[in-house]
DNA sequence: AATGAATGAGTTTTCATTCAT
DNA sequence: GATGAATGAAAACTCATTCAT
């Protein structure tokens, strides 16, 4: 948790601060990411990070913890409407995958958080998003059996993570890899965000959906 | 590339150097990994590795070589045998949570790439494994098309990308989390091991099969 | 010399602050003594301190002289009476070994001015301490000799030398050496004081008395 | 304990690196004491100085160690000879004093030992010293009391004790004071210490034997 | 070919002190 | 007079890499 110390700071300054190490975090993992970097750049003291976070993990956690809740809230917009089982999922895919796309940043700063040390502590952190995230599904699909959209004979906890493991990076990186672009390259020249249109995303998440669908969907 | 030196050594020296590194490169993340702790443990003069190797990176993408030829090998044994797609596919699955339950540490090594710094020349040869094996299950899929096994209006490209999503450490980290066990917990405990018996993976393998078959075959 | 705004605080708050710096000062050498320790703990702001003192050196030098302060108010009391060269020792011997274990905190923050680098500087303080009892003895001595208590032909001033060697700490780490404890267990549990009976320190002054009266010399 | 590394090196080399040491600590106080002044004063890189010591500690310790060996051999010389135990005593007296006005370096050493944090850890090494010192003087004591030198009704422990705090620095003190100089000052200009003739040093000892021996007590 | 000492740039962190509000 | 954020020099320590033997 960042001190008070950070809250008390201009808007201005707290976001440069943030914005920099974001950066950082996103560009080299953890043990890379240099804070005296960060501080240069920020155009801050060495000594004043140190009044605003306990240290190197307090302020890669805070910046951790904003990220998920970024794509959190992001994603979470596509809930409102009441649809079916395969509709939202498919919102969610989708708004997922933009999300990834517009903000690589974020999904390269959870990334390098598997370079932590004493690992479990963070990993705590960054698994409960993952945690949260799959019983969200769990539930999703116990909600579709009974309404009779998904068939009953399929393992719901199982299903359930196999389809975080579609909505994580996945996708975008597939997007950016039928683009002939890895992702750092994405990350250094932002305009080519420009060659990926909504309609090309929407494309990629029905097909998907296609191939999903007809198997989690219940048989007539 | 190792130099010349490292194949002139002593089959004996050179198993055990690559334990050790495969060891170190397994427990930790490649920024943290200490080139002075496996010449210390390997015991050899630090010097020397620099007469193997050109550099840490070097060494890291032979392991990592290394790594994925092994996992590739043991796989391709399931491949014998011409059987349909879907027998062929569940076959892949299950022989690879095997090898990954039975050789965590490679997976890790192949996790821990991510941290490698100077972006893409790791990830060109991290990804050269999934190219292949995407391209694998792209030629599968179209020879699956031809013979009718398989439905012909989805994306092919699209659709191996997805299996390789699922063939990962996915299933094999399903696994242990049923057993309420993380990664690191079961490296470090492999008596853990004894509970994953054959038929539970079997089970797990056939549960997802079961979601993608009727997903992926042809609707009569 | 704290400035006069430091003479303005209300008594209370006054108080607080030496006796929070004490502790510090007794607990950890000077240059591991921490300001920021002392304002925190003292519920000031950092910037009021350096109102009060000129710096972290000027605090120290205020404790320290009060400390020395003390003990001598303390131990003077045992010179109202007049009486002989070797009972006024005594009593003072006695007095300042009560004092010292009584109140360690004070011996500490004495004994930790050792660590404060600018050499001179403090050091010229705490002798003034040492200075000023050694020329007391010297005075006691010179006064026993005309009286005819004390032998004529000894050095007073290397003598005083000596007793003040006697004196200081020492008989205090005796008796808590023969108790099996360190200086710095005794300040963490003042609890054990009580095993320090009046009686104790009596025998061990005594007993020093002794040998100084009549010296090592088998009687004959 | 040094590396072995440390002792592989060239004679000339690793004493300008105990020397620059010993200086740096005799001059410091622990925490202030700074390595990387004693690389930059001893020429060598920074990296040298771990490849010699496990960290600032160990360079320590094994510097007080050093010193108290020095002292240690340089003071058992006068024990060859059998004497009464005055005579013995009065040579160590002697001896010791001498020590400290030839290598004061090494008195203050010890004395900025006090500084060492995890305290216990260092001051173990440090009262190694006086423990051995003091059970020693009992040793001798008890000799003498057998022999009939010395009175039996004295605490020989307690008796111990008083002998080793006047053996200590306190005489190479007093007699900088006569000369009214301070360890700092003398530290600084060893020319000084040709003002400290040997006739100059056995006076002092002389005179505190004479006090000691035959006691404070005008003799009727 | 093998060694292992030498290197030094780089890291995170601490802390007395200053200064604008 | 009080505040507490800003500062930056300095600390201990790490480690991949080089190079003389």
């Amino acid at each position: 948790m960042p001190k008070p110390t950070f809250f008390n700071l201009p808007e201005e300054k707290r976001k440069r601060i943030l914005d920099v190490a974001m950066d950082e975090f996103a560009t080299y993992p953890y043990s890379k990411a240099s804070l005296s970097n960060i501080v240069a750049r920020a155009g801050i003291a060495k000594g004043s990070m140190y009044q605003y976070f306990d240290d190197k993990k307090d302020l890669y956690t805070y910046i951790l913890d904003l990220a998920a809740q970024e794509k959190m809230s992001y994603v979470k917009r596509e809930l409102d409407q009441k649809t079916d089982f395969f509709t939202t999922f498919e919102r969610l895919m989708a708004a997922g995958t933009r999300f990834n796309l517009e903000h690589p940043q974020l999904g390269q700063v959870v990334a390098n958080a598997l370079d932590v040390p004493g690992e479990g502590l963070l990993h705590e952190l960054y698994s409960k998003g993952r945690e949260m995230t799959i019983e969200f599904f769990e539930h999703m699909l116990k909600e579709g059996m009974e309404k009779g959209e998904i068939r009953g004979n399929i393992d719901p906890r199982l299903a359930a993570t196999l389809m975080y493991s579609l909505v994580g990076q996945g996708l975008a990186d597939y997007l950016l890899e039928t683009l002939g672009v890895t992702m750092h390259e994405y990350l250094a020249n932002p305009e080519i965000s420009q060659k990926l249109t909504p309609e090309r995303i929407e494309y990629v998440v029905t097909e998907v959906m296609k191939i999903l669908r007809s198997g989690f969907e219940a048989q007539k």
